[in-house]
DNA sequence: CGTTCTAGATTGAACGTTCATTCTATGTTA
DNA sequence: TAACATAGAATGAACGTTCAATCTAGAACG
């Protein structure tokens, strides 16, 4: 009974890829519907039909749907926390802020993701565990982002205290997730037109002394 | 039968007051299961047991839960149109709308109204008579905060386009309700040091050249 | 090469629960 | 008594989850 406890995954890589190809079918699926019924408004018998199997195997790759909806929040946000680092790591900070903040602007205004977006907040707002996981992963950016503000703001000259950097990239952050809020209250709004006026007040925010 | 359809109201004051009272009671408790359960993990029982009433007593005063939701939402954006309709109604316009947006700040960071509109935008994703009602009050705050931001513009001597003027609108909409999202992600954020940021940039913002 | 064995993949029906809504009965008031 | 307010049980649908049964593909073996 002891013998075959040696052995740490029992399967093999080619078995490990085909279940990971079946929870990815499975969180397309899930977000999909997530997207259109609300994290409690989709049964797992639509999950289940979209992805293409029958409801009870779902189960065979998730616990519950509890599980099936922290793991659509951790794949959301380590692309998230990925950009962000991506970021950091650049060398030419100023000029990587320009091209990723009108990149940024654009996944914001997107429907889709703003949709998924807004569903994981308003999970967080009441769901403790998923809170836990979208606190953490904001933390990550929120540093993440700080630091970028100090490089690019000492690079003009201007060294700043903690506690303004750190509301300086609470502010920016809160336009690029308001600009999600905004395009569900008015869908017809000027998305180009917007996205200059974010850049304009971005580079007068960044460059204005203290 | 047709004799009574010139009354447009059949009930007296005395009970129309009353029946007010009890949708009132039935929209408070409704608001606070909505905040922690969310529109649909919220149930009639729940509410019901709040609200100091059977669960069939509800459906005396709403046709269903739909109606409540749709009453929940009118509700909460008739004190926003309110409050843009105010700015724009008084007279020194720059020093109301910088007293308005130290209110604005502080409510969009209060986490029970954060998480209630966060809510209500998160059902308008999906909801299309929700999103419809949400439009309309949204256009009308947009309107009223677009023509404010012309005459506070006009007093730097500044003339923009209309575009311009809703683009700025837009951000300086997204900046307000992106701190609902900012208060949820990250509940222990520096509140005083984020309004003297938001009203920085917003200052910045409508004081600089086009 | 053909057969048997086996373990994981997959299914769909069944279960117990919860929900929104309806219905019927009982107070309450004017 | 007529009309309204209120309660709480009844109803039927839908949901998350479980489970026993079937399928499938490859390993073991002769």
């Amino acid at each position: 009974m002891d013998m075959t406890a040696d052995a740490p995954s029992p399967l093999p890589a080619d078995e490990g890829s085909r279940a990971a190809v079946r929870r990815t079918q499975i969180l397309d699926a899930a977000a999909q519907c997530f997207r259109s019924c609300g994290f409690h408004g989709a049964s797992i018998a639509r999950i289940s039909r979209l992805a293409g199997m029958s409801t009870g195997h779902i189960y065979h790759y998730f616990d519950n749907k509890e599980a099936i909806i922290a793991a659509i929040v951790q794949r959301d946000l380590e692309r998230m926390v990925t950009v962000w680092a991506e970021l950091r790591a650049s060398r030419d900070v100023r000029e990587t802020m320009i091209a990723l903040s009108a990149e940024c602007v654009g996944d914001h205004l997107d429907a889709d993701a703003a949709k998924l977006r807004l569903e994981i907040i308003t999970e967080a707002a009441r769901n403790p565990e998923v809170a836990r996981i979208v606190h953490a992963a904001d933390c990550c950016c929120m540093a993440s982002l700080t630091e970028t503000l100090r490089i690019a703001r000492q690079m003009n000259g201007m060294h700043d205290d903690d506690a303004t950097l750190t509301s300086m990239a609470e502010v920016l952050a809160a336009i690029f997730e308001g600009l999600s809020i905004r395009t569900i209250r008015n869908p017809g709004l000027d998305r180009e037109g917007l996205a200059a006026m974010v850049q304009r007040v971005i580079r007068q925010t960044i460059s204005s002394p203290a």
